[in-house]
DNA sequence: AAGACTATCTTTAGGAG
DNA sequence: CCTCCTAAAGATAGTCT
């Protein structure tokens, strides 16, 4: 009923909305916009894509073709990592942190590569001696806990590792970072940061208004068939 | 240019486009506009998203805010914990650099803790059955061994966002840093860090796009199911 | 907070260079 | 592969129910 003299759609400056009502309508309405030109670019194109997105609330939304999780995994397997290079930084201090990262990260991957490989031959020689009858044989997994301590030790020192690495790159570019901020440490990592005692899913973004956001544009990597469609509620 | 009889947009039907070159333009466009979505989605109500795509050739492309690992981390553990301010730093690459890392290592501190307690019982139970005489019992440890492949899968996972943000950091300042709308420029990721590019993942594509794809809602953590032993070794 | 409506702004199919 | 153009299709801010 009416008069016809609505408003229509006025030009929408992209910056943060700080009217908490228009922003909560905007984000629903945009939300459901990106899903849907994700799904179309999917129908339309073949293509496999993934869309999170993390309300300001911190509620999950997501798109995903197949689904998220295939793609994801895809891209994060797909992105190869290279081991740092030392020489980009020969001669410094930084170099010889580097190599001892480097050292690390390749025992670390031994250690991952010698522990699938004892999974298989675990369960395949306990497969074996079962399947044999003689299933009391178990001295084997002890061995099987020493490995595990192990790694667990070399994690230990990774992360050490990877904090004084990252402590000393973060003082050294101090001039454009600026201030104080809470330096890595391995002990007192449990300083819980963003206060609220929320169950799940808790962002300490507040502050933050950037949104400069990141993109991206990767070459190729051929990829596996993942199938599977997992329903979920909606909620 | 004779005619001025230029065409206006014609309604398209979603369904897959048969015509190779309309596809790969029409891809173009759509992702590019995808992108801008939700970069304007991030600006406008401050939300984090990340989005993943595969072209139909599979060639990746994405967009993340604050950045993807980060997105896709608090997606993927569904608990996003904050040991650092990030406010200290608000704004900034770094802060988000750092916030990533930051839960990475929470991560694996959380694995070695839970796997040294997996380690203590297991050693007891079993020693408790041993002294008992109950020497048969062995079940206990084909779940060691479940745990151990998961434990590989995760520091396999754990050393790729280590080595990148790593790398994201010292290749940082002097990467310009475009203000403005982000542009949808391309950062080649796949740059050698450590001398060539390697061969790494494989996957069939298969490229029947589905077509109706997933979405998702959830207030609470979403499945960390991803089992699937990706072969090859990256790296 | 969820829909409906509408005027307008934005995206994009098709085509040309 | 791009970029530019046009005009139609589609998305949506503001408003009212």
């Amino acid at each position: 009923m009416a008069a016809s003299n609505r408003q229509g759609r006025k030009k929408l400056e992209i910056k943060k909305i700080e009217d908490e009502s228009r922003l909560g309508v905007s984000f629903t309405k945009r939300r459901a916009g990106i899903m849907k030109k994700a799904s179309e670019l999917c129908t339309l194109c073949g293509a496999k894509a993934a869309v999170i997105i993390f309300s300001p609330k911190n509620k999950v939304y997501s798109f995903g073709n197949p689904n998220v999780e295939s793609v994801v995994n895809d891209y994060l397997s797909g992105n190869p990592v290279r081991f740092l290079d030392p020489r980009s930084a020969a001669g410094t201090q930084q170099a010889a942190n580097l190599q001892a990262l480097n050292e690390e990260l390749q025992r670390l991957e031994d250690l991952v590569e010698a522990h699938q490989r004892q999974a298989e031959v675990l369960d395949e020689a306990r497969q074996k001696r079962v399947d044999k009858g003689m299933w009391w044989d178990q001295p084997i997994d002890s061995l099987n806990l020493r490995q595990l301590e192990e790694l667990s030790d070399k994690m230990q020192l990774l992360k050490v590792n990877v904090c004084r690495e990252i402590n000393k790159q973060r003082t050294e570019g101090a001039a454009a970072v600026a201030d104080d901020i809470p330096t890595f440490a391995v002990a007192p990592m449990n300083t819980v940061y963003g206060g609220d005692n929320l169950p799940i899913n808790v962002a300490g973004t507040s502050g933050g208004g950037g949104a400069e956001g990141e993109i991206r544009d990767v070459p190729s990597l051929p990829d596996r068939n993942h199938s599977g469609a997992s329903g979920s509620g909606l909620n």
